[in-house]
DNA sequence: ATTGATCTTGAACGAGCGTTCAAGCGTTCA
DNA sequence: TGAACGCTTGAACGCTCGTTCAAGATCAAT
């Protein structure tokens, strides 16, 4: 019953993740889980409640792959791996390539209060399991450059969410690995300096 | 008369930056406008042919702003300073640091044919606009590692876009400043090597 | 065979959607 | 003065939305 329950939020999940939360109606997933509209409400409470739980599953299943990729041997590799599985996902399923919470970020301001916070505290979440590989990184002598933990995984998360966003536009999957592969360089190339509170020159000279 | 549409335009493009083409309903935009249904009709045929409108506006409007990067004295100065503007307005307009393009990829799949359309090119349009700002920085040579040009645009219009997405959801201006320089510093930086094209490990070693 | 508990069904509800259009309006020109 | 014009109005249309609920189906225990 459990599992059947799951099986169910995977297909809820496919739905909304491929066109959003307003425009994936009742109907439509009534339809695909096979279910008469009193069943689904039986189950699963409302639309937001549906939803809520969707977007749960997805925090957690993304934690526990950031965890893996934090304890494996190689963490590097293990990141990269990491990458490359969520970026290239097959064609037929390209909207899948891009985060299913970014994607309910774009909506975020429409969408219910239980939802907004659900997405917001699940960034924060995956921020932190990004934290983490950023931890088991240093921790190997990875990073070469010296920076603020946080920051470093702020950047790492914001990498990954920018590349998927990238590739869900993109098909071409030689130049999407050759990004790839260029963040991993600049995750060890220098930061700038902070020692100034502001600077509003760069190195190479302002006028 | 075309002053008093394109004043329209813009107020409309408001109301799609922050709740996205499908939870934008006709009597949000009838409210904002200050217009009856009939009126809004007689000027912009549909809701799906204004939004088309609104989005070609924004893609012109990217357009002449990546072009006058492009052409400014300094354009690695212009291009940090495009950054920031983008990126750090007031927090009471947080939704507008997104990209509007980006933020209707998210529901592109639901979007009228036409609609999806202007995206697509318009994506295109701007990739063209950031090759020519890589093209100024190139003929200053202010990139000191060999890339092809194409590429290096694609990675820019990437950065840019991500961004954008990290920064509208948080507020730490010098954080965010932060990630910019690291972005202009990264622009300059080496790229994986290329010359093998298969490669699925990287040069701190798989496994 | 009968009861009671649990799950399923699908017609139907009110609300909101994008859109239309006959009627009303002020202005122009004969 | 009055006919003709373009612009504005807002009630209303057909449709779809999320949701409900009385009635039916299923099945274990008596």
């Amino acid at each position: 019953m459990q599992y059947e329950s799951d099986r169910l939020v995977e297909k809820a999940t496919d739905l909304f993740w491929q066109r959003g939360f307003n425009a994936t109606g009742m109907r439509d997933i009534q339809a695909r889980l096979d279910l008469r509209p009193g069943s689904v409400y039986a189950r699963f409470r409302s639309k937001d409640a549906l939803f809520e739980r969707v977007l749960g599953d997805y925090v957690k299943h993304m934690q526990a792959t950031l965890r893996s990729v934090a304890d494996a041997e190689n963490p590097l590799a293990a990141l990269r791996a990491f990458f490359v599985d969520s970026i290239t996902t097959s064609s037929a399923h390209r909207y899948k390539r891009q985060c299913l919470l970014v994607k309910s970020l774009a909506e975020i301001d429409t969408l219910p209060a239980a939802s907004r916070q659900t997405i917001e505290q699940g960034m924060q979440k995956l921020q932190a399991g990004f934290c983490s590989v950023v931890d088991a990184l240093s921790a190997q002598d990875r990073l070469s450059y010296p920076v603020r933990r946080d920051l470093l995984a702020k950047w790492l998360q914001n990498q990954f969410v920018g590349l998927r966003t990238f590739a869900s536009t993109h098909d071409d999957l030689v130049d999407t690995t050759i990004m790839i592969d260029k963040v991993l360089l600049d995750l060890q190339s220098p930061w700038p300096d902070t020692s100034s509170t502001e600077q509003h020159t760069n190195q190479l000279g302002d006028k």
